[in-house]
DNA sequence: ACCTGAACACCGTTCAAGT
DNA sequence: ACCTGAACACCGTTCAAGT
């Protein structure tokens, strides 16, 4: 069937690229400019990733076997580029410097919604190849020694490190889902009326309601949190060291 | 251009369902029954649901507006089912409530991994009817109260609820990427091999490979995170009731 | 009022080429 | 070795009907 006049199937502008003109690192980095954009993660697709490279879709096939490989590519420079990110804090005091850190933590996640998808909502550590393992063990080392030279064993050390991982990224998706569905509520969703608490049936809650932050999302709520478990560390060590001077 | 020989275009295999036939409430059944079979909230489709219920596709869109409509609905009921299977800890001392309470929200969203991808994933609670808020406030308004009862005042006893809820849902996306991960790994992707940990550069790291759980997914990796949680709170109840004594 | 298939734009992926 | 379009199965959604 002949295409009607006017009819014109999406093609890409040039005739045809070069043999060299492509490689890996150039298609991650339009994938990064595509999600650093309004669409972000979601509307990555090997179409318009092809379209902003002006290359064939299909070229895109022989550098990535599919569209799942190349997200793990991208997965991978996001946690290297996350890494990056994360200033040093040693010197300081043991609770000082792990609050700092945990909350520019947070802060990356909330100045890169991208660097969050790739991350926090799809990226396990055994996703990663073996040198960016050995980067994130690299991190870990100087963060977790920080505690081990403040007096923590290594198991413990590394359980407080992890638990303030996985409490800030929690916090981190929660904003995240949060602002998604605002975004959609706004695009003309239904939103519904906030029901009124009837102090009656529920009288703490209805008090509570005047400290309640959406989805856990103020800096105020993710540093009480924060305080509660290095509180939490706090206990640790005293019990630590007292058991150390009586032996 | 006439079907060849043999190919068969998918369709229904009734002639028509009658007019009252379809309702709100079966779509939104069948659709739990898909996504917890094996290929969960991410293989649903309309037409796949709609094969399920043995109705052309775009009889769904009678019912709802968009998926997004539809998985909205999925996410409400998810939730209400959700809170149904949180036991009832009252009448225990404040900590071993807390601690029971949240292991059994953990256990829950383990249990049922379509849930957790409608709840952890994506349900920010400003999506939620009013209805659902209010049963939502409802079950708060019990588990707050007993931290109230604890001595704890309205704004930390929120504060406390939403850090372990914070750190435990946490704790689930982790896990729950973990396995998605293995899954896939499983299905052919290239595992790469640990990288071994040289102790001379990374010598705390080397120790700590050790105690080291995957993605934080152990239980008792979950219960040292909760701890630390709990003892911060202990440790402001005794702040709390000091300063009551002194006044 | 409720159910329907045809049709459209989009997606991920395979394949059989071209150079 | 690298780049390509045609083609396929699938998806979400609209529309103009049928009953």
């Amino acid at each position: 069937m002949a295409p009607r006049a006017g009819e014109v199937k999406a093609q890409r502008s040039t005739p045809r690229r070069p043999r060299g003109s492509l490689n890996r690192e150039d298609i991650i980095a339009a994938a990064f400019e595509l999600i650093a954009g309004e669409e972000g993660v979601d509307g990555l697709s090997m179409p318009r990733l092809a379209r902003h490279l002006d290359v064939g879709v299909t070229s895109l096939y022989w550098y990535f076997r599919s569209k799942d490989d190349l997200m793990a590519a991208l997965t991978e420079e996001g946690a290297d580029r996350f890494y990056q990110l994360l200033p040093d804090y040693r010197g300081r005091p043991w609770d000082e410097h792990l609050s700092c850190y945990f909350r520019d933590f947070r802060q990356v996640f909330r100045d890169n919604p991208a660097l969050c998808d790739l991350i926090v909502l799809r990226a396990p550590m055994q996703a990663r190849s073996p040198e960016a393992v050995r980067r994130f063990f690299t991190l870990l080392e100087r963060e977790i020694s920080a505690l081990v030279q403040a007096g923590f064993p290594v198991a413990e050390a590394v359980d407080a490190y992890m638990t303030l991982s996985v409490y800030t990224r929690g916090c981190v998706l929660n904003e995240r889902l949060f602002t998604a569905a605002e975004e959609q509520l706004d695009r003309g969703g239904y939103r519904a009326p906030r029901p009124d608490l009837d102090p009656a049936n529920l009288p703490v809650m209805a008090e509570a309601a005047r400290y309640w932050a959406p989805s856990f999302a103020t800096d105020e709520k993710f540093e009480a949190g924060m305080g509660l478990i290095i509180d939490g560390l706090r206990v640790r060590l005293a019990q630590l060291t007292a058991g150390a001077a009586q032996a």
